[in-house]
RNA sequence: GGGCAAGUGGCGGAAUUGGUAUACGCGCUAGUCUUAGGAACUAGUUCCUCACGGAUUGGGAGUUCGAGUCUCCCCUUGCCCACCA
């Protein structure tokens, strides 16, 4: 037993130097080498871009999160693969290059050596003999090959999976299209004879309605001053529509050649898959809502003296006798053919194109005016209301549904739509309230609320609540042969082109004679060509189409978006070197998927959706094992300035973690951001609190010494405490409870000094046991203290400590008394004591006596070894 | 307008199935050490009250012996979507 006067006392802790000192010699001895056997777990960052500025506080939050789960799944016996690598194709380094006027490959690679001295000197345990690098051709020739494969692919419905183009072009030779269901643009048909005897460019045309990467045409930001197109995030608003970040110029709409990816194709996958995943709800639920699915009905109308007929898709068709007029999208490509015979048709269309372009000039969301015209036309009601009015609506979208709608006085913009152009209307829902009733059917209100709305027709549906009538509607509707069930989706095909110079080529041909050929798999990569300027062309087009080599080769001048490599790059990890495949497919079995993937929640609805797509056709293709990317999902909040401001230069909060390394340590800046608050939350860095994580890490370095007991065992009460810390721990860091997990540790800590100091003991083994669980969060310094312990291997490689089941309960428990629910006081007795004993005891007690002394005790509750509740 | 999440001390935050609200840390107060300041250490710290005691988890109601936790209404903040038929 020693006194606190006469301790051993360990030297000043120096965090550079031993933090140094186990960096260099962790890297010497491999200990975070991926091997290729044993139970496997799969832990990832999201890809990083490199950017010019520098790394803040807030970047490593989550890379710190990860590598703490990837030490405790190492320690757990895992096969842990935990690379790190870099996306850096995309504007910001093509921005900076021009800016700065040097190479973007030079740019970036100077980025990534920055970006990797920060990273390495927080102590984050990648294996990065596996790093990969979407500028590098040896990665993008993987990324081109996986396009090509969607090019040469289309989906076909009836099997629901996607299959090579071949298969397709072999059927239109035997039996034209009319047979068959896939995903596709068109839908026009055609027979054996027709497809036999087009020419190649026809055939190609028709060919690229279904292929899953196709060319087609769709608007992008356009600023004629800057003569280049911008992402939506160059682009502000200003008070007479959109504006450039840059310069504050125009911009405007533009119609420029795309390519797209047809996800749609995999939107019913999408939607399902999501089911199984171990997601945050939120980002599950964004996606859902961006994929929007939704059920219902499409009704045909004829038009009256016409052969068109008009097709309306409703999803809310409970009230559908109640439609008087259509409206059609002022943009929609029926609308020419529709007023082919109208003598104002020119005005008309003027108009129809005046919405248009007004529309446009609005940000999203924005526009709200009702605008339209009458085309002078009629379509026949399905359900026998007679012919009614085709309108053209502001409000009417082509992209979704049918582009047409079935129009009623039970829908709010319907209803002011009509009100504007004196259209009548007629009313078939009710509410119960009658001086609401009276008002709805006088037209003075819209009414469409279907939970509490009773219908008054058709007569079979007459006094029926019109959310419970939606199932028997549905079959009345479609056994009459008036409707057939359809669903729609909001998502939209995704644009995968941009016409700028930093991004992977497009390994496709434009021939003279029309057509888009494909290049060999044995002809890529295709490279990127070193140019001078990297200057846009003015025309909107990519800096590639003034390369004039480029050009006559007739290689495509669009590049692909930043999302490509990002969409397959966590399987090239699993094989990096491969020079025959992206992967070999016995790792591509072996690792599987990715078990815990770390990364910031705005991705939810691009790389996160993008990459669950490419899976999902790989997987189509045979080329990957499991139909997700990603099992598990945690998104780390932002670190903030210290006013609480997103940290940027422009506001001077931003805090670098080099100066945090150098005046705290590296542990004590990973202590400290897992310790702020949940992983997930947005917090304020706070620099007055961080001196808290710095005193727990010094007070176990002072601690260490007095730990001389190795024979004996440790105090009983402290066992209790040590076992329930290594399980919550545990479970914490499983759960990304980080902030938890380190509270525990202080307790314990605060546990080991208050036995120390009463002469009790705590042993080296459980001390020991402490320093295992502190050492994914803290590596150097509890590295550093095992070594002071005599010990050789690596604490890093250490089994994780084993909790005893029988030392999380002591043999006392505090039980609280209450009286009336009020704590009155506590008694202490054994463990699994009876409900009599503990109530005996209680009555016993001064401080109970006191309340219930002269009153009647008529219910007592007891639960066992928490409380017991006299009710007087 | 629609959807989702959250609201607890001076601050960041903690609380298994409803069971001692405010763990842990910062800050603050007092003390020890020090020429002094800082660092470190020790003790205290939700609020009101000299005290007995009482109040308290955005506001209001409800269920219960008992509600931060469950139900309903309202307020506020954040995020996502948005003329989506």
């Amino acid at each position: 037993m020693k006194k606190s006067n006469s301790v051993k006392k360990n030297p000043e802790y120096e965090h550079l130097k031993v933090e140094k000192k186990w960096q260099s010699l962790w890297e010497k001895k491999k200990v975070y080498k991926t091997k290729e056997k044993g139970k496997k777990h799969y832990v990832l960052d999201m890809f990083p871009y490199p950017s010019g500025t520098g790394l803040h506080v807030g970047h490593p939050k989550g890379y710190i999160g990860s590598d703490v789960y990837a030490r405790l799944k190492r320690m757990q016996g895992y096969n842990v693969l935990h690379p790190m690598g870099y996306d850096a194709f995309g504007l910001p380094a093509e921005q900076y290059a021009l800016e700065h006027k040097i190479a973007p490959r030079k740019a970036v690679m100077d980025n990534i050596k920055m970006f990797e001295k920060q990273l390495q000197i927080i102590g984050l345990s990648y294996d990065w003999s596996r790093k990969v690098n979407t500028t590098d051709p040896e990665f993008y020739k993987w990324t081109q090959s996986i396009f090509l494969k969607l090019f040469g692919s289309w989906y076909n419905k009836e099997k629901d999976k996607a299959e090579p183009i071949e298969t397709l072009v072999r059927i239109f030779e035997k039996e034209g299209n009319e047979k068959i269901k896939a995903h596709t643009t068109e839908r026009t048909t055609f027979s054996k004879i027709d497809w036999n005897s087009k020419t190649p460019k026809e055939k190609q045309d028709i060919l690229m309605n279904y292929r899953l990467a196709y060319e087609g045409w769709s608007s992008v930001n356009w600023c004629p001053v800057l003569g280049t197109v911008l992402a939506n995030d160059e682009i502000l608003d200003g008070p007479n529509g959109p504006v450039s970040e840059r310069g504050g110029y125009p911009v405007e709409k533009k119609e420029m050649r795309q390519w797209f990816l047809r996800i749609t194709a995999y939107a019913d996958k999408l939607l399902a898959g999501l089911e199984k995943l171990d997601w945050n709800d939120s980002i599950k639920e964004i996606q859902k809502n961006w994929i929007g699915k939704s059920e219902g009905l499409i009704f045909q109308a004829p038009v009256k003296d016409s052969d068109i007929v008009l097709e309306t898709f409703s999803a809310h068709f409970e009230a559908c006798y109640a439609d008087t007029f259509f409206a059609i999208a002022p943009d929609h490509p029926l609308l020419p053919k529709l007023l082919a015979d109208r003598s104002n048709q020119e005005e008309i269309l003027k108009k129809a194109n005046d919405i248009v372009k007004r529309r446009e000039s609005f940000a999203e969301g924005e526009y709200k005016e009702i605008d339209g015209i009458f085309t002078g036309c009629y379509a026949l009601d399905p359900l026998g209301n007679g012919n009614l009015p085709i309108w053209i609506a502001s409000f009417a979208l082509k992209e979704y549904g049918t582009g047409i709608v079935k129009c009623s006085a039970h829908d709010e913009r319907d209803f002011a739509f009509a009100k504007k152009f004196n259209i009548p209307l007629k009313t078939v829902l009710m509410p119960l309230d009658k001086a609401l009733g009276e008002k709805v059917k006088d037209l003075e209100v819209c009414f469409n609320d279907m939970e509490s709305g009773i219908l008054t027709e058709p007569k079979e549906f007459m006094g029926r609540n019109g959310k419970d009538a939606r199932k028997d509607m549905v079959k009345y509707l479609v056994s009459k042969g008036w409707a057939r069930v359809h669903a729609t989706y909001k998502i939209r095909d995704a644009v995968f082109a941009r016409q700028r110079y930093w991004g992977e080529p497009i390994p496709l041909v434009h021939s003279k004679d029309g057509t888009i050929n494909p290049l060999k798999d044995k002809e890529l990569p295709l490279r990127l060509p070193e140019v001078k300027s990297y200057m846009p062309t003015g025309t909107g087009e990519s800096p590639l189409a003034g390369v004039s080599s480029w050009v006559k080769k007739g290689l495509e001048t669009n590049t692909m978006p930043g999302w490509a490599g990002s969409s397959w790059y966590f399987l090239r990890y699993m094989d990096p070197k491969n020079k025959k495949a992206f992967a070999d497919k016995k790792a591509l079995k072996y690792w599987d998927s990715v078990d815990m993937y770390v990364g910031g929640a705005e991705h939810a609805t691009g790389h996160l959706l993008y990459a669950r797509f490419w899976h999902k056709f790989l997987k189509d293709h045979g080329l990957v094992f499991s139909s997700e990317p990603f099992k598990t999902l945690k998104n780390q909040g932002m670190i903030l300035g210290p006013d609480n401001r997103k940290m940027s230069k422009r506001w001077g909060n931003v805090i670098n973690p080099n100066d945090i390394v150098s005046t705290y340590g590296a542990d004590t800046l990973r202590v400290y951001e897992m310790f702020m608050g949940p992983f997930e939350a947005s917090l304020p860095w706070n620099t007055d609190s961080i001196i808290g994580s710095r005193r727990f890490l010094e007070r176990t370095w002072r601690v260490s010494p007095q730990i001389i007991e190795k024979n004996k065992k440790s105090d009983p009460d402290f066992e209790i405490i040590l076992h329930k810390t290594i399980k919550k721990v545990g479970e914490d860091i499983e759960s990304f409870s980080f902030n938890t997990a380190v509270s525990a540790m202080m307790v314990l800590l605060n546990k080991i000094e208050e036995t120390l100091s009463n002469g009790k003991i705590v042993s080296e083994k459980d001390f020991e046991a402490f320093l295992k669980i502190l050492c994914p969060f803290a590596p150097h310094i509890t590295e550093e203290i095992w070594q002071q312990f005599g010990n050789k291997k690596p604490l890093v490689l250490e089994k994780w400590p084993k909790y005893d089941p029988k030392k999380l309960v002591s043999d006392e428990v505090k039980i609280v008394i209450q009286i009336n629910s009020k704590v009155r006081a506590t008694c202490v007795v054994p463990y699994g004591s009876k409900e009599e004993y503990v109530s005996g005891l209680a009555r016993g007690l001064a401080e109970v006596e006191k309340w219930i002394v002269g009153k009647d005790v008529q219910k007592v509750v007891f639960v066992p070894n928490k409380i017991i509740n006299f009710v007087v």
